[in-house]
RNA sequence: CGGGAUGUAGCGCAGUCCGGUUAGCGUAUCUGCUUUGGGAGCAGAGGGUCGCAGGUUCGAAUCCUGCCAUCCCGACCA
């Protein structure tokens, strides 16, 4: 916990610590990767998970749970779902362990073999469409609007806190729907749910836009995604939604009855955002001093840290902090008292800081003859002398202008990292900087690819709101309707 | 799976080249006193399979062999 933390990402490790750690498996050679999210880092998902929730059960969505366990065979039904997959699934092969022969240690019991391996979910597309199938005959039956939280795993060779580990929380919404307006319609709708949660909650700008083919989700016929700038200059993917078209249907026979009698495949959906929604929260608006959480998802909005000499003197603070507390709670916030006698008024400032606390209370002796407090906030580190009957309701107006702030900050940063160009050779100094780079595409997979092994940077989307603009393909010269978006990512 | 590096106290490291007292430092922890409006000071104490397994040697954290793990760069990444 010593100064020089810096907001740049690959010198996180430091007050991520406060909030997740790499498990230490390492007794067991197989198993890399996995993270253990403490319990001040888990308070801040379950913000998260809640207000998703119920923006997910505003528009119409109800929650399920389905195995972890897929059987083997149902990968082999989608043809490009399994190609995308299959390299990082784990396997479960047997069910038992026994003593060894030699006594020392336990071993598989060989002959505890499952007649058919079980795949642990990489994502549940396969065994809910299974489901599903037994669910739809009718249009009566349909839309099927369900989300699912759960945990996920997907083996990957190179593992990152938050944003790639190998074991994940997350949740994924899997929708079937009667035509096909309705499920583009359904599609869209999530993606801007989703922009919504992060920029009304998370204060996270994002760009929305479809994703180009070869970015796209292994079964998918279209997928959306919206895409947030880091304060190191790289971009993250932070949600998809896709348009599974009738591949799921078919693949699982999921046919219904139509309105006008015949039979049909159900056409679907599914989105899915993470718990890398945390890193993405942690590297747009960290900085030196830690975490800078806005309000709208801090598990705790404001702490209060008496100072004092003697313990008598703790005691007649309480008698004014108490209420105070009482007070601000009626008025919806979280509020911690910071009674602690072992730790130093300085030390508690610096850690509630490194957490990302909102507003900061100090109440002293000083205080107590003048009849005042002193309020701090997070995102400017600005502190300021209050009488005391004006607190709670500075610290109600310095939540809505510290959510707005932070986000504010991170849309100028944006602003200032995303430039446009029509040279490659500009193009290939402008990523230097970072940044997201619009410019214009041929629309090939070849280029794409291209300037992908040339320059390390990808399409991270084909933007909603991109304006018709005739140009020239930044690589091959030819002919493009409008500019995408570039930029290296995580 | 390829290239590079690393593994020594909870955490961060020195010591390894060139084998040789009881394996050391910072920090954290515990005790006492003084402190308390921005990460306290002093004194004392506890804490180690030196990644694992073999080998060489009178003697191994140090040399040799094999294995394991971690990190970085690639490959991979809805």
């Amino acid at each position: 916990m010593s100064k020089g933390i810096t907001s740049r990402a690959e010198n996180y490790s430091q007050w991520y610590n406060e909030l997740v750690v790499k498990a230490d498996l390492a007794d067991n050679s197989v198993v890399r990767g996995c993270m253990v999210i403490k319990p001040y880092g888990y308070a801040i998902w379950e913000k998260m998970q809640a207000q998703l929730d119920k923006m997910f059960k505003e528009t119409g969505h109800v929650n399920a749970y389905f195995p972890l366990f897929i059987p083997k065979s149902f990968f082999s039904r989608e043809a490009s779902h399994v190609e995308g997959f299959a390299k990082e699934c784990a396997v479960v092969t047997h069910y038992r362990l026994k003593n060894s022969s030699d006594g020392k240690g336990i071993v598989v019991d060989s002959d505890a073999r499952l007649e058919e391996e079980l795949i642990v979910r990489p994502t549940s597309e396969t065994i809910i469409w299974n489901t599903y199938k037994d669910w739809i005959q009718s249009y009566r039956d349909l839309p099927i609007l369900i989300n699912q939280w759960a945990n996920v795993v997907r083996w990957e060779m190179r593992t990152r806190l938050f944003l790639r580990t190998a074991e994940f929380l997350w949740q994924e919404g899997h929708t079937a729907h009667a035509d096909k307006e309705e499920a583009l319609a359904e599609t869209v709708k999530m993606i801007n749910v989703y922009a919504d949660f992060l920029e009304k909650y998370m204060a996270v700008p994002v760009i929305k836009g479809r994703k180009t083919e070869k970015e796209r989700f292994a079964g998918a016929l279209d997928t959306y995604s919206i895409e947030a700038l880091m304060q190191d200059g790289k971009a993250l993917q932070a949600g998809t939604s896709h348009f599974l078209g009738q591949n799921f249907a078919k693949a699982f026979d999921v046919k219904f009855a139509t309105r006008q009698g015949t039979l049909d495949y159900v056409w679907a959906t599914s989105w899915g955002v993470s718990t890398r929604l945390m890193g993405a929260l942690i590297m747009a608006h960290s900085d030196d001093n830690g975490l800078v959480l806005p309000p709208k998802l801090a598990p705790i909005h404001v702490v209060i840290v008496p100072i004092y000499q003697k313990t008598e003197q703790l005691a007649q603070l309480a008698e004014t902090i108490l209420p105070l507390k009482k007070e601000l709670e009626s008025k919806g916030w979280t509020v911690k008292f910071d009674d602690r006698d072992t730790v130093k008024p300085g030390f508690k400032f610096a850690e509630h800081e490194l957490k990302g606390i909102p507003v900061r209370i100090a109440i002293g002796p000083r205080d107590m003859e003048n009849g005042t407090v002193e309020i701090a906030r997070r995102d400017t580190l600005e502190k300021k002398v209050y009488p005391m009957n004006e607190a709670v309701e500075r610290v109600t107006c310095l939540m809505d202008e510290i959510q707005e702030n932070i986000f504010r900050k991170a849309k100028e940063f944006r602003k200032a990292n995303t430039r446009q160009t029509d040279s490659y050779d500009e193009f290939k100094e402008m990523l230097e900087k970072g940044g997201f780079i619009m410019a214009h595409w041929d629309g090939t997979g070849e280029t794409e690819e291209r300037i992908k092994e040339e320059t390390k940077a990808t399409i991270r989307c084909l933007p909603l709101d991109a304006s018709e603009e005739t140009g020239k393909c930044l690589l091959t010269g030819k002919p493009s309707q409008r500019r995408v978006l570039f930029a290296r990512s995580y």
